[in-house]
DNA sequence: AACGTGCTCAACCGCCGAGAT
DNA sequence: AATCTCGGCGGTTGAGCACGT
């Protein structure tokens, strides 16, 4: 049985709002707030809109303090830092960035950011109707970027199962931030036409302080109005985003010693201790933890177990499917993730390095354990290149498919 | 000038979970 | 316990505009 429409959509107006739409709405919430009953809201004003299309209005453009124009590279930094970290969850980005909306941060990613860092070219509206859903987020572009030459449909619609267009979205994404590319030896910049990120590119992008330790707990239920509300977490393990280390830009940020904090839209900040000790930065830039603190971390609702570093998934209620995803991945391939969760072994950085020497730490305990098995496990397929590029095999393998052989 | 293409962003759609009944 | 209603969310669409040919 079917959800009964929230209005009779015969009768209620659609489109753009004009000013005097608007001004009715903007007086009345100002004067009598929404009463708590946005379905009613509409009749109460004599408004002839549907009752969610008056809140979205209201909450992405009447309301007071709403910035709009474009986003500051503080911003930019953390909408990417937190897109890797929780994906597309823009309702609990935007209540770290007061003043913004998700929907604009949502359009702003869609139409510039993701491009700006990964290169990618939207495709055309006309290709995206025609276009298997995996190919028209971008995933056949990890192919290239990977220097996996595949044109196999079949294998491309396999590879919708295996992972999400997003999942992978942000697997890409996180290798360019930390310019895994050239520490794997990955040719490809991510630009479909280009393979000049050579080896040892220096990141286009400064690098970020992606950190969400294992047990951060946000709210089952988010809030009701995102910007108003604080997104609360438990003690210190707080999604970090080091504004020092944003402001130095690409290269040296790995070395920039400053304090970590997090402002949240309620105006409190919060400090990490003198000395840094909430963590021990990885040279890559990214948040591991210690073995112990990682050990101590694992208790995810789920009861699942996972790979300290990152977040676990745990308190993000029900829209966690992206790392569940990616979660349920890697466990089908390797009975847990990365291999190393079973036991209650925690790796350790250390551990966490492939056989070249390259640092594997993510901000997301799934990118972690990915990157990790993809060193530990090697190639997987037949499809390695001449580099003894292991993550690109691996990664190949699963894009096109190859894990469930 | 006309047309095609790409981009932006406001708005809509439909699903989901929570709470009420 | 089952059903209904609502708010919230993320994905998607489409109108309008800009730009290139």
């Amino acid at each position: 049985m079917g959800r009964a429409p929230c209005c009779d959509k015969a009768s209620v107006k659609k489109g753009p709002w004009s000013p005097e739409e608007d001004a009715k709405l903007k007086a009345y919430i100002e004067e009598h707030g929404t009463g708590g009953n946005w379905i009613a809201l509409p009749q109460k004003i004599g408004l002839k809109r549907c009752g969610k299309s008056c809140r979205l209005r209201w909450l992405n453009y009447l309301r007071p303090n709403i910035k709009h124009g474009d986003f500051t590279e503080e911003e930019e930094h953390i909408i990417c830092s937190l897109y890797i970290s929780i994906g597309s969850r823009w309702s609990i980005i935007a209540a770290q960035l007061p003043g913004r909306t998700d929907n604009d941060i949502k359009n702003y990613w869609n139409t510039k950011l993701k491009k700006k860092l990964l290169g990618k070219r939207a495709p055309s509206r006309r290709v995206r109707a025609n276009q298997d859903p995996y190919l028209a987020a971008g995933g056949g572009n990890m192919c290239s970027t990977i220097g996996v030459v595949n044109n196999n449909s079949a294998a491309a619609a396999t590879s919708t199962q295996a992972l999400s267009a997003s999942a992978l979205e942000r697997i890409q994404l996180h290798m360019r931030l930390q310019g895994m590319y050239g520490a794997f030896g990955c040719s490809g910049d991510g630009n479909d036409n280009s393979n000049a990120a050579a080896v040892g590119a220096v990141p286009q992008w400064p690098k970020l302080e992606a950190l969400l330790p294992a047990n951060r707990l946000l709210p089952r239920s988010m809030p009701t109005d995102a910007m108003a509300t604080t997104v609360s977490v438990q003690q210190h393990h707080q999604h970090l985003v080091d504004h020092q280390s944003l402001a130095a830009g690409a290269g040296d940020a790995a070395a920039v010693e400053g304090k970590q904090h997090l402002s949240f839209a309620d105006g409190e900040t919060y400090m990490a201790p003198p000395g840094g000790a909430f963590f021990e930065r990885p040279k890559l830039g990214f948040y591991s933890p210690s073995a112990e603190e990682a050990a101590a971390s694992v208790e995810m609702n789920s009861g699942a177990p996972i790979v300290g570093g990152g977040y676990g998934g745990a308190g993000f209620g029900p829209h966690h499917h992206h790392d569940d995803e990616l979660y349920d991945f890697l466990y089908s391939k390797y009975g847990s993730v990365g291999g190393l969760a079973h036991d209650g072994h925690v790796p350790t950085l250390l551990e966490l390095q492939c056989p070249d020497g390259a640092a594997v730490v993510g901000a997301d305990e799934k990118f972690l354990a990915w990157t990790a098995s993809a060193c530990d496990y090697g190639a997987t397929g037949s499809h390695q290149t001449q580099q003894g590029n292991s993550i690109g095999s691996s990664l190949h393998d699963y894009v096109l498919g190859g894990y469930d052989q």
